[in-house]
DNA sequence: GCCAACGTTGGC
DNA sequence: GCCAACGTTGGC
């Protein structure tokens, strides 16, 4: 099993929107190494801390898990849709996702500045700088020491 | 294949 | 809203 964090923005889907729904698929990525995440390594019953982006307080809010591996997004092919890709060929595709599910809510937010200051998780992809990538894999031991932080 | 221009991400 | 960091595009 492996460790994930995967990021959102509240305004556009947050914790309560997964939490909404059975299921979700994580369409829209069109990141090369989010992708190749996604369709590559991501697996059934992986663990994936819920991040919340662009907002008043960024950081991990909730864990999801996944339920379905990487598939083509269709949201590629489709000219109607926000992330339309004309050079995404459904005899071909370009991009995956996988598809998520709601597991439970933090206690607290662990907030992003709090994370940069403990120096156990210096290495973890988020807390450095300049850092976009929207998927990104966790240690099984940054995992339980976050969690330890609730 | 280089690299400038451009668009996007996301913390602040 | 600003802007640094980064990825992508496309001319050459």
């Amino acid at each position: 099993m492996n460790y994930w964090l995967m990021k959102s923005e509240p305004d556009a889907f947050s914790l309560d929107d997964l939490e909404a729904v059975a299921q979700e698929p994580w369409d829209g990525v069109r990141n090369y190494q989010a992708r190749n995440m996604m369709r590559d390594q991501m697996q059934v019953g992986d663990r994936v801390f819920f991040y919340h982006s662009n907002c008043k307080v960024p950081g991990i809010v909730g864990l999801a898990e996944v339920v379905r591996e990487g598939y083509p997004d269709p949201t590629a092919f489709d000219p109607e849709a926000n992330y339309y890709d004309p050079k995404s060929d459904p005899d071909q595709p370009r991009w995956y996702m996988v598809d998520l599910t709601f597991k439970r809510r933090l206690k607290r937010t662990i907030s992003l500045q709090e994370l940069k200051e403990h120096p156990e998780l210096a290495d973890m992809p988020l807390v450095r700088r300049g850092n976009r990538l929207s998927v990104m894999p966790v240690s099984a031991a940054d995992w339980n020491f976050i969690l330890g932080l609730e």
